[in-house]
DNA sequence: CTGAAAGCGCTTACAG
DNA sequence: CTGAAAGCGCTTACAG
């Protein structure tokens, strides 16, 4: 059985297919078309279950009702719960979200930008993976309404929503120096984009503040492959063997954290006693790990919200780009016992 | 700027968009078109950046590429991996994916199933949450494929790619009285899914097998609220209050098994010398616990490519909807600390 | 070797 | 109050 389209019902009624467009569109009273023709034509609608066919529409009108969304991973707790958050947004305003992770790699990023640029979503929301700078720039001069979350270019004038990446690196680390740890180690990933630049900066301006030297032997910049053995190594030269032992640990993102909690795990370390632990991000793992982990809680929800708003506002803005919006939002540090010194407690 | 269509290259060229359409789409030795006019429309197309409109090629060929997703929650680690093979394999042969969470409630459901047959999908990898059951048949009916992933049924003769939830429960279980463990608890959550009665049935089956017998109290089926006070309730009368003690608890989801060890450590027992614990489902979480949770971990990478795969010989069939394939998986219990007693390890 | 034409299912001026 | 017609950007018989 093929789907019933407007011609069915048009020709099923002898009536023309401008008025059942006209009708099912809700646009029956304002053409003043008789009330027993709607009527008419509601019912046979419902009768035939009539589904508008969107690709048709979309084809006409040049909306398509979905928008696109590129982030790094949809199976990272981070991405996903934000992913969530979108979806639950835009469909309040009755657009529906295609989903693509590009892995942080921008060549991956390029093709599905391509792709959704193929007329297939009316905007984008995206976080941008390292050397993507140009894809960005181009996005910027089409015509297609865009935000990025989580990270931006500064020299690229697009909206964003964001946090105080330096404010929390900056907050989390002095938590830890006011609970008395001397020799406070950052454990990041090797990825040149501004927001865990800034959440380096904000970690070394903390130990500034406090007269405590950022020592290099301190710092671990781990590949993006998030290798185990790295970590191992990593976590074992900064507790056990290295020139500086470490009395604590900043984690600039919960990828980095769950594998270095894993590593401290299981050279049998206890914590916080051996070693604190903060992180950025809180996936559930920190929650009901034994001792739950202090954790910078960014404001999934709000980043969600405020992000498909300013998409709503530019797309419904008669496609004029408005000023660019730069959002910059709160990020909370969830103390936990990870973090805090049992003669404190 | 305007996107540049057929038309404008056929335009420049002074060639016919016919044969424009033949050249992109490769066709043009097919149709034996020469080698420089050829050239000269890729060149262009290049020049100009030619993007083919998918939307306007979807409407002519009916086939948009895109295939449609229906789960639970896609901020649930399980369904965030399980989605993102779903995407990687899809991409592997074109195609990208449309995410919808239904959150288990069978109006969402409804209304996402609709929203993605107006013509927007190809073909649908669907979980459809209990009293979905008329909906299923409904598209049974339609001539749309699909397939259904980690719960089906019975009932109904769909494709389906599951795993054995009765098996893994009854291993999970075993390994529990293995151990030496005599008053296991199940915590599970009230659903009326197979997958979720399957392993509740094991629970019971293994216990029966060891002639222990299932205790009405030791059996909590808490609301798919998921309420923390709910938990720490449950988990109150299982190890402290309640007229029979557990000294080990096996939770059916991870969604439950988080929530519960939550509970458990906010009591401040310890795992597993005062209970024991074995979850289903394999979340980062488990690992990172201290000590980790014993899981059963689901094979995500075959279920999403079986998923894609068995889809895409339906869609690529003619249409013509093949024998039903139900596909069971076995999943792996990984044991680690949580459940082995001291003495044995 | 190449082009004119029809048509996918809609919406929207325009005309009466 | 209602309809004929054009057109969104493609693909695909069909004809030459």
């Amino acid at each position: 059985m093929k789907k019933t389209s407007l011609n069915d019902i048009a020709m099923r009624l002898g009536v023309s297919k401008t008025l059942v467009s006209l009708v099912l569109n809700g646009k029956g009273r304002e053409h003043r078309i008789s009330e027993e023709v709607c009527k008419k034509v509601l019912a046979l609608a419902k009768e035939l279950n009539y589904q508008p066919n969107q690709i048709a529409k979309g084809l006409r009108t040049g909306k398509t009702n979905t928008i696109g969304l590129i982030i790094a991973d949809i199976a990272n707790p981070f991405f996903g719960k934000l992913g969530r958050e979108i979806e639950k947004e835009a469909s309040k305003h009755g657009y529906r979200v295609m989903f693509c992770s590009s892995d942080e790699n921008a060549e991956n990023f390029r093709l599905q930008l391509e792709m959704l640029q193929q007329g297939q979503v009316d905007g984008l929301i995206i976080s941008p993976p390292a050397g993507s700078e140009q894809q960005i720039k181009m996005l910027d001069r089409s015509k297609i309404p865009y935000v990025l979350i989580d990270r931006y270019f500064p020299e690229i004038d697009s909206n964003a929503i964001v946090i105080d990446n330096f404010q929390a690196a900056y907050n989390a680390t002095k938590h830890l120096i006011e609970q008395g740890y001397q020799n406070i180690a950052c454990i990041t990933v090797n990825n040149t984009l501004n927001n865990m630049r800034q959440r380096l900066e904000g970690y070394k301006k903390a130990l500034l503040d406090a007269k405590q030297n950022p020592d290099e032997h301190l710092i671990k910049i781990m590949p993006f492959s998030h290798e185990k053995d790295d970590f191992a190594t990593a976590i074992k030269q900064l507790t056990i063997s290295g020139e500086m032992k470490a009395d604590a640990i900043f984690f600039t993102t919960s990828k980095v954290g769950i594998m270095g909690l894993e590593s401290i795990h299981s050279l049998g370390l206890n914590i916080p006693d051996d070693v604190a632990v903060v992180s950025f991000d809180d996936p559930d793992a920190y929650r009901i790990s034994n001792p739950p982990v202090t954790a910078v809680a960014q404001p999934l929800k709000e980043i969600g919200s405020q992000s498909v708003k300013v998409l709503m506002e530019w797309m419904n803005g008669k496609g004029k780009k408005k000023k660019p919006e730069r959002i910059v939002l709160e990020a909370g540090l969830k103390i936990r016992k990870s973090s805090v010194r049992l003669f404190f407690s």
